[in-house]
RNA sequence: GGGCAGGUACCCAAGUGGUCAACGGGGGCAGACUGUAAAUCUGCUGCCAUCGGCUUCCAAGGUUCGAACCCUUGCCUGCCCA
């Protein structure tokens, strides 16, 4: 028998943080019914193939995915790949490459190894919408378009706003919304999760699904998360990503280097720690908090304090941290004479790989960014006196470390 | 198919024959300040180099002593008409 508290408590976890639920009611409905008759719920998210590298902003879906799992539901992984081959709508003068078959079973791998950090893989269906969009006919493809009008598809944002700014739409661009609703003609599903900003596209599912003869689909969408400049999204293309395979120390580092406001913000969408506890806390010490809390379930406790102790180091202490990014070893070839150990300072920076170009390590040193074993270094024909045996710590900006030495006289083997 | 307007550095956007490696803004980086924060202030932001040089303004040609700017063709985008 369900009673009344098992489906609220039910519901509240599902419920937490998301931005919009189609119908609730219907959900109720359906949990109930799925509680009353052991038959989970299908529960469906759709993932782009071309970016197998999940980050932060990602992982708020599958959160989602993993309260429905951890209620018995069942969860689909979605991966389209089939939409992936044709290439992506959004960005405008790029055209994405076609990714071939291997590429998208290499990234599904990628994508596995990171998601099951949160889900369970026995209790996860991984999909890939080729299987059956590529078995669909023209004539089918046709018809699936006739369930749509123009009008209605310029009613999603992005095109009309694209539309208004006179940026240019292609046709193909209109399918993707089909597409991915008729996924959820092909799953049956009970529930689709996404970003608030697919919402036209969840939509466009339920659409189908009843034109389809099926019940439509609930939509569940989530906030989308704001990358560490605390603006933008997290997208790659902005660069503002914590990957979920950064290493530990990357990971803790960019974590701690986001705002008050947004930590509040990752705490909400990331974690399940009670918000008002948080604001207790010393801004810092929540936010330290948060970085181990979160490296620690991607990377495991260890790591967690690893990055720790990284950043402890290495930022707070400006001290040289463990793991310096570069270590560079020099060569007596890489002198002009085994008389003259010496090198430019330019070069050096150059060589360790830690800036783009010898301009740019340039500029560091006038800017007063560059400091051997403590030293700031702000002349620019500054020559390195390389002595054997010796290592030479480099500070390269803000937050880059190398170290410099010369090879093993002894051991070298030429 | 026809007409019109455009394509400038990571993005937006000035420039419309020499003084342009190219105004300005955003972003990024660095320094100061800090809690590696945020906000703020300052500087830098094509490449190589000691003066100086080299490669850039959709592409390929052309005119010119000299072109991002003029001409031709091509490619791309938007709008209007069919």
């Amino acid at each position: 028998m369900i009673t009344q508290s098992d489906l609220t408590q039910h519901l509240t976890l599902i419920l937490r943080g998301t931005t919009e639920v189609i119908q609730q009611q219907e959900l109720e409905t359906r949990i109930r019914t799925a509680l009353q008759e052991g038959r989970p719920l299908r529960i469906k998210a759709g993932f782009d193939p071309t970016a197998p590298d999940l980050h932060l902003g990602h992982t708020v879906l599958i959160q989602k995915l993993k309260h429905f799992q951890d209620l018995g539901h069942e969860v689909i992984f979605l991966i389209g790949d089939f939409t992936g081959m044709i290439g992506d709508p959004t960005g405008v003068s790029e055209t994405r490459v076609a990714l071939t078959k291997a590429q998208v079973q290499a990234n599904a791998k990628t994508y596995e190894r990171q998601i099951f950090k949160t889900l369970d893989p026995l209790k996860t269906r991984i999909e890939f919408n080729s299987r059956w969009m590529e078995a669909m006919r023209a004539e089918e493809m046709v018809q699936l378009c006739s369930h749509y009008s123009v009008a209605r598809m310029l009613e999603r944002d992005d095109f009309s706003k694209r539309y208004r700014d006179q940026k240019p739409i292609s046709v193909h661009e209109f399918l993707y919304p089909l597409v991915q609703g008729y996924d959820s003609v092909a799953l049956e599903a009970d529930v689709e999760l996404g970003g608030t900003d697919q919402k036209f596209n969840l939509l466009v599912g339920r659409d189908l699904q009843r034109a389809f003869g099926q019940v439509p689909q609930v939509v569940i969408t989530m906030p989308l998360l704001e990358g560490t400049d605390g603006v933008r999204k997290m997208s790659k293309s902005f660069g503002n990503v914590i990957a979920l395979e950064d290493t530990p120390e990357d990971m803790f580092g960019k974590l701690m280097s986001i705002s008050d406001e947004l930590m509040v913000r990752y705490y909400e969408l990331l974690t399940s720690t009670d918000l008002e506890m948080v604001a207790q806390l010393h801004p810092m010490e929540a936010k330290m908090a948060l970085a181990t809390q979160i490296v620690e379930q991607y990377h495991g406790a260890d790591a967690a304090q690893q990055g720790k102790a990284d950043f402890q180091q290495r930022i707070r202490g400006r001290e040289f941290p463990e793991h310096p990014d570069s270590c560079l070893v020099l060569y007596l070839s890489d002198f002009s004479s085994p008389d003259d150990l010496s090198m430019s300072l330019i070069e050096v920076i150059a060589r360790t790989g830690l800036v783009s170009s010898k301009a740019e390590a340039r500029r560091l040193i006038v800017q007063g960014a560059i400091e051997i074993d403590k030293e700031r270094q702000q002349d620019v024909n500054t020559l390195l006196h390389v002595e054997s045996g010796r290592q030479y710590r480099l500070k390269v900006g803000k937050r880059k470390y190398a170290t410099v030495e010369l090879a093993n006289p002894e051991g070298a083997i030429e």
